[in-house]
DNA sequence: TCCCAATTCTTACGAATTGTAACGACCCGC
DNA sequence: GCGGGTCGTTACAATTCGTAAGAATTGGGA
């Protein structure tokens, strides 16, 4: 089931583009020109996130936001004109989980809405990226070949796997790698990371006197040739 | 103990800045001008919230952020001189939790830290929680396989695979678990950690030379993979 | 083409870190 | 006190990963 967004504002032209925006994106949508009326429906359903205007005609907004925040589960994204700091402190220290300042655009609500729904990280797919047959498994630390049979990395090839990946076909020299590995300054330091070059390409079967993924480019540093793609 | 902020950002007096405004507000932080510096620290311990500038010399933002998204369960601010709405809506897409505006007030950026924090109370509610076939009964302390076949796990036990069970996909450090399962400065606790974690996995019934749900990361701590469900 | 110095590759080794079996102290119910 | 279980400590095995050292490769110059 979609999740249910509540709007409360008293322009019609803003519930309407709030309304048309959030339906388009797969929401569920009530919309409410005064407290009095959303009050009422909160009495028979329970919304997942509230957005609520502070200028409204017939009550504080500030201090529905409160009470809203102490009894109700949802979480509540203040949509306000008044574009001060202080009132943006107050208005998430009263309990809102966002403040947006109008003039908004639709695609912004709906993202700040994603971002709140999704909450508790998600416990997100592990990361794989498949490259020329292979499929690296950051999440359990292997390699599995276009067999399905695999390979265990440990945490240091991981790394020195995941620099490549992550900008294939790239230039990476050696200082770049010393820092993006956290080999401090260590003078000796790009000798281990030869080490862990080669440990990784053992490990991916490279021909030492062709290696056709991880090319060394003497004088400069590596490239990782391949055609990587991320899940 | 207070929540952890780091702050990566390349700018001098913005990290000044911020470390002065979130220090007083109570909270410990640790700032970054460079994401291999930033990265390096992640090795080492895990923040409750990461503040992250878009523009940095040495990594694409944007790409780091993904990755935070994915592997850690802080919470994620981009801060950023792109004011494009669009720049937003991908930040937000891609994982990150809020979105901060250069010239920004300290104070909002606090009062935004907090909002996160109060956040999704954390999942642990119940007492039983399913994983990758498995289903842990702290109320009863066993441990449940696919079968049904109980075993038994102590209090010890009960306390690293709740830890576990409450971050999964989460690099834990050592001090963490130390700090968490109350391990007095004991000099050779650390062993002790060493010696539940073999238990525990015993009752995984883990490959020893393969495990597949608590990995050890080398030199950093373990980490726990496997999808998990609280009731 | 051949030679040489700089650079990189690989193997072996060892320090640091982690795994686990064995032991014993401790806590409980009987 | 006895017997069973828990759990930290110890000792030693296994693993990880940087360092050292010699071999191999590269590229410029003779």
């Amino acid at each position: 089931m979609s999740a249910l967004v509540t709007i409360l504002d008293d322009e019609p032209e803003i519930r309407a583009m709030l309304s048309d925006a959030l339906t388009e994106a797969g929401f569920r949508t009530m919309a409410f020109a005064r407290a009095a009326e959303f009050e009422a429906a909160l009495r028979r359903t329970t919304p997942d996130v509230c957005l609520v205007d502070l200028g409204l005609p017939d009550r504080d907004g500030l201090s529905l936001v409160h009470r809203l925040a102490l009894e109700q589960g949802a979480k509540i994204i203040i949509i306000s004109g008044r574009a001060q700091v202080q009132d943006r402190v107050t208005g998430l220290e009263l309990g809102a989980d966002d403040y947006i300042i109008k003039p908004f655009d639709p695609a912004e609500v709906v993202a700040r809405i994603r971002a709140r729904l999704r909450g508790p990280r998600p416990s997100s797919r592990g990361q794989t990226a498949r490259f020329n047959g292979w499929t690296a498994h950051f999440d359990r630390y292997a390699l599995e070949d276009s067999e399905g049979q695999e390979t265990p990395f440990s945490h240091a090839e991981g790394e020195v796997l995941r620099l490549f990946l992550e900008s294939p076909r790239r230039l990476i020299t050696r200082a770049h790698m010393q820092e993006s590995l956290g080999g401090g300054a260590g003078e000796s330091f790009d000798r281990a990371m030869d080490v862990r070059i080669s440990r990784l390409r053992t490990k991916l079967r490279e021909d030492p006197r062709n290696p056709r993924l991880i090319k060394t480019i003497y004088g400069a540093g590596y490239i990782f040739l391949g055609e990587v793609a991320w899940d």
